[in-house]
RNA sequence: GCGGCCAUAGCUCAGUUGGUUAGAGCACAAGAUUGUGAUUCUUGGGGUCGCGGGUUCGAGUCCCGUUGGCCGCCCCA
């Protein structure tokens, strides 16, 4: 068709569409109500300074930002969490600890779309502020596990990938580097995964001299502590280091594993030190959902941010989080065939006679759905035939015939569309009949 | 921001070396059938062939541009 379309990256959702993002939206808040986390909203429009503040003045590049008629700098929110940041740290005095918070919202980027990456979607985020400990972490890897197992996904379909900034931090403090080369060397880790030992050569084209020289031992030692997949082995590793901050890192570790094992989630984690996530302002645990067959991107990503609420302006506020989005879980439940089928069957469907019986029918139509039961009936008179034929396919369990005859007699026809047994019950007790036929099946 | 592939009905697609009025299946609607749902049959609506330009006697078909989609790269909060 000619004329309008929807701006690239945009979806329209038709109903079926928007029902099995409903399914989603469901299953999550489901999850996080089980878990006691509360749900909040916040504005889509945010100052655009939110967002160069948490993550840099490159960020503006992928924002839909523009300047509003007041001449003020604005951008459609890329992510929650420094809304939420700034939303906890206003109240943060007045707010029950742990403060456990959750939202379902619509996000913009302006990227290129993608598989699994849109610039209009919608993500689950929760967070926990105010807990130091790995209570929290324990807390939100379950909460996450949950919103995944929610929809029948099973540990055969997705692995949660844990790992540490701050263990990966102390690990090169402790091979000999300082800050800065650290930082630089966790950007080469996360490529990792993509590009090879290839992803060193930028850090190690800065090197001269003996740093250059032992800078291959260093390589496979990160690599191999990359490569570490069960605690026992992140133990060993770290025994030979003697340094008391590894240590301590360590006892939170077993902390977390031993937590989500209790709940008997332990079979969903992965001990993963390739993880580091991409932006800097991640402080401890960082976790990532991944599908374990297949193809897609992340699920789901998340960690420890302990210093974002104080630089967005508030209190000192500890705080771990996580973001799940819709679209790479859509794709996910569609590849394992856990999407729902798409049902907008009526209770009841009524087949009318003629314009006569319409009148009587209409009181009863109303009076049902009054009493909470999804009603239909044809807008226009139609032969019979095609109305049980319009009420076998609109899915409805019971039709309802106001007929001549039935109304003469005072009586209306209910007819069972799954059996095909019929009976007939006085007009004034239509309400109540249905009621019963409908429970009893 | 960079590169590759693609675009014909609501959906899936066919359309010959460029040649008359662009087709099929599914879906939708009506009828056969004026008190009971299947099947079947008949009929119908729906397309500026994504859009714009060019080549040609003639373009759905060839060329250029553009928009959109898909897939990589960058990025991924």
């Amino acid at each position: 068709m000619a004329g309008f379309q929807s701006l690239p990256g945009f979806r329209d959702f038709y109903p079926e569409d928007f029902s099995r993002r409903q399914h989603i939206f469901r299953t999550w808040r489901q999850a996080a109500s089980a878990f006691g986390f509360q749900e909040y909203d916040a504005p889509v429009l945010e100052p655009l300074d939110l967002y160069k503040t948490k993550s840099g003045d490159e960020i503006e590049a992928q924002l839909f930002s523009f300047t509003d008629k007041g001449g003020r700098e604005v951008a459609l929110r890329p992510e929650m969490t420094p809304t939420v940041c700034r939303m906890v740290g206003a109240k943060a005095g007045a707010l029950k600890r742990p403060i456990k918070w959750f939202s379902v919202a619509e996000f913009y980027r302006y990227e290129r779309a993608q598989k699994g990456r849109l610039r209009a979607f919608n993500q689950f985020n929760a967070d926990i502020f105010g807990e130091a400990g790995p209570e929290a972490e324990i807390e939100l890897i379950a909460l996450l596990i949950q919103c995944l197992a929610g929809f029948g996904l099973t540990k055969d379909d997705f692995s949660i990938r844990l790992s540490d900034r701050d263990l990966w931090f102390f690990y090169l403090e402790a091979l000999g580097y300082n800050l800065v080369e650290s930082r630089a060397l966790l950007t080469a880790i996360d490529r990792y995964e993509k590009a090879g030992d290839k992803a060193f050569d930028e850090f190690k084209s800065s090197l001269s001299g003996d740093r250059l020289e032992e800078f291959p031992h260093k390589v496979q030692a990160i690599t191999g502590f990359m490569k570490i997949r069960t605690i026992e082995a992140l133990v060993e590793e770290i025994r030979m280091f003697h340094r008391p901050n590894l240590n301590a890192r360590l006892d939170d570790w077993r902390k977390v594993l031993a937590g989500v094992t209790a709940m008997g989630l332990g079979d969903f984690i992965t001990v993963d030190l390739s993880v580091v996530r991409g932006l800097a302002y991640y402080t401890g645990f960082v976790f990532e959902a991944f599908d374990r067959k297949g193809d897609l991107r992340a699920l789901a990503g998340g960690g420890r941010y302990n210093d974002l609420v104080k630089k967005l302006g508030g209190p000192d506020l500890p705080a771990v989080g996580f973001a799940i989005g819709d679209v790479t879980t859509g794709l996910l439940l569609e590849q394992r065939g856990l999407t729902p089928a798409y049902v907008t069957a009526p209770d009841v469907y009524a087949v009318i006679g003629g314009e006569p019986e319409r009148q009587a029918a209409f009181a009863d139509i109303h009076a049902l759905r009054a009493a909470g039961f999804r009603v239909d009936y044809p807008f226009k008179e139609l032969a019979f035939g095609k109305q049980f034929k319009a009420a076998s396919e609109s899915g409805a369990k019971l039709a309802l015939i106001y007929g001549g005859d039935e109304l003469a007699k005072g009586v209306v026809k209910i007819r069972n569309l799954t059996d095909r047994s019929e009976r007939e019950v006085p007009r004034d007790q239509v309400v109540a009949s249905v009621r019963e036929t409908l429970a009893a099946r």
